[in-house]
RNA sequence: GCGCCCGUAGCUCAGCUGGAUAGAGCACCAGCCUCCGGAGCUGGGUGUCAGAGGUUCAAAUCCUCUCGGGCGCGCCA
């Protein structure tokens, strides 16, 4: 068990001894930053106070005076500042968590807290109408973390993303190409209004075949506009497949909007549904879906008036199909401007049969470029858009994929350019990446020295040194801000540790030299260092960052 | 107008379920290599936590209102 859960077990148990009723959920068990506030802290008696009706240090004095814990784990309890309960490791703890860091090696922190339960997170899902753009961006990065915290802590986790290739975008698509390709064999072609007036699309209407698009051209509009859809559609999303590639992020799988059109429809099929569940009526020729029963603001259109479904009962199809897939949970990762549309999903899938809580929504906030202190604009004129494949040009995979998951995904973030491209102590990616380069280098020095990791650990017992206990006491937290990582969602919790955890070790390393003559002192630092790179590589996988051995 | 998110140091942001003296990085200044990677380390100081009330032993955190910013409110996706 995590040594939080083992105090947290004490504790409660103390209180209940010595006649304090706390609700166990309400007893908190912190990691403090400042060491002087011990290794693990406990507001227990401070919640207990208000039932009991008693002064809270008292109440600390009374549930430490019952408190059993083994000596070899904890060494020291004292109350402090209104009432907390501050606990200090036993240095035999560290030590021990120290060597299985070593021996564990990667599956570090790894845990069954998720019962591999089946989880799927959609995320990206843009529409195939144009270049990914930095939303998209932040959201690839956000999702490849998640799914891979989620595998971490125990989850049967699949990433998923939905291509909308069909609807009416597709026709606006076809349009816009098609007009551009008129346009490249010289003709007066007007652009769509409501066209897509990116340079891609001269780019990929540039890409047909000339005898195949005045084949196209001589078929009958209703036919022609769709031919030039496809072959557009086809074009951008190979494009957007490379682009998340060299962003090394992958998929398991890409759910296309048109197989739920196919075979017997399973549109029409989630139609039927929630006909059957008798929240679905006809008004001016449309069939609408009260999801006002439900909490949202307006009924909601499935069916136009034209008979063709809108987004929204596609998009409950498409939620209906995962169910059925057996995914106990699915996470979906939206962008801000489709915030209007989670009661409405929310609603649908509740009325399909799903139980509360299984479609969870994560809005994925914007983004802002800045550079040299001054906003970039996203939207050049012509519909030019600053894109993933712009931004890895830029700054480079990690520092990418690292500056958008320093922040918590539901905040705005400014991503600053001009920090991102320095390749100095001053880009917080190049500091950490230093910290585990370091390390590797140090370790190929003290092989040439003859020292190396020795066979039996017992040695780290030496480690004794403020530096060394720092950065002992921050290694051990790892597993569980894995699962808090995960819990909450949210990537940006490891971001952070990953730059304190490198800080720990620059000091450490500026203060304890490795390699010396004192040969156990120098194999025991040398676990040391071993044990930081492991949770410092273990923390950039999940990051999607690469962790190298040179710089 | 209605709804959602946000407002913390000069800048960008942490602050976990309400807890201890509100913390980092950047920027600025001054130091530290005969020694394992100086892409590092050590010092130096800044806050009406947007404002006003309220709840609480305890509020940046919860509630109400005000101000300021972002987004949404389509038989588009």
């Amino acid at each position: 068990m995590e040594s939080s859960e083992l105090v947290r077990d004490a504790l409660a148990a103390a209180a209940a001894a010595a006649g304090v009723p706390v609700a166990r959920d309400d007893v908190m068990i912190e990691r403090p930053d400042d060491p002087a506030h011990g290794d693990l802290s406990c507001n227990i008696a401070l919640v207990a106070a208000k039932a009991a009706k008693r002064n809270p240090r008292e109440l600390a004095t009374a549930i430490i005076e019952r408190l059993s814990l083994d000596p070899a784990f904890v060494e020291r309890v004292e109350t402090a500042g209104p009432g907390f309960i501050n606990l200090t490791f036993a240095h035999a703890h560290l030590v021990r968590e120290v060597r299985e860091i070593v021996r564990l090696g990667s599956s570090y922190g790894s845990s069954g807290a998720g019962a591999g339960r089946k989880l799927q997170v959609e995320f990206v899902s843009a529409n195939p109408t144009g270049p990914l753009v930095i939303v998209s961006a932040r959201a690839a990065a956000v999702g490849a973390a998640l799914v891979n915290i989620f595998r971490k802590a125990g989850y049967d986790a699949e990433a998923e993303y939905y291509v909308n290739d069909a609807g009416s975008q597709v026709a606006k698509l076809g349009a816009s190409t098609l007009a551009r390709f008129r346009q490249r064999l010289g003709e007066e072609a007007a652009f769509p209004e409501d066209g897509y007036p990116g340079e891609y699309l001269i780019e990929i209407a540039g890409e047909i075949a000339e005898p195949e698009g005045r084949a196209w051209l001589a078929l009958p509009p209703a036919e022609a506009v769709p031919a030039f859809g496809r072959f557009a559609l086809e074009r951008i999303i190979g494009r957007i497949k490379t682009d998340l590639e060299r962003f090394g992020v992958k998929f398991d799988r890409f759910f296309h909007e048109s197989e739920l059109y196919a075979g017997g429809g399973e549109i029409w099929k989630t139609l039927e549904e929630l006909e059957a569940a008798g929240t679905v009526y006809e008004e001016e020729g449309a069939r609408w879906f009260r999801s006002t029963d439900l909490g949202d603001e307006k009924d909601r259109v499935l069916v136009r008036s034209d008979g063709s479904p809108t987004y929204f009962l596609a998009d409950a199809a498409y939620h209906r199909n995962k169910r059925a897939r057996g995914f106990d949970q699915v996470v979906d990762l939206w962008g801000p401007d489709h915030h209007g549309h989670i009661k409405r999903l929310v609603s649908a899938t509740r009325v399909l049969g799903a139980p509360a809580g299984w479609l969870e929504v994560i809005i994925v906030q914007w983004v802002r470029l800045v550079e040299d202190g001054a906003v970039v604009s996203m939207s050049k004129r012509g519909g030019e858009f600053v894109t993933l494949g712009d931004l890895v040009d830029d700054v480079g995979v990690d520092a990418a994929k690292f500056f958008f998951l320093m922040r918590k995904t539901s905040a705005h973030l400014d991503f600053n350019l001009t920090l991102a491209r320095k390749e100095s102590d001053e880009n917080p990616v190049y500091y950490v990446q230093y910290a585990h380069a370091r390390i590797s280098s140090v370790t190929a020095f003290a092989r040439g020295e003859g020292v190396a990791f020795p066979e039996d650990t017992s040695c780290v017992e030496r480690l004794r040194e403020t530096e060394e206990r720092d950065l002992m006491r921050r290694l051990v937290v790892f597993p569980e801000l894995v699962r808090v990582a995960a819990r909450t969602r949210d990537p940006h919790i490891l971001t952070t540790y990953a730059q304190q955890l490198a800080a720990a070790f620059h000091k450490f390393y500026h203060v304890c030299r490795i390699v010396s003559n004192d040969r156990s002192l120098s194999e025991a630092r040398l676990l040391l260092a071993e044990a930081t790179r492991v949770v410092l590589a273990e923390s950039l996988r999940l990051l999607g960052v690469s962790a190298p051995e040179k710089m």
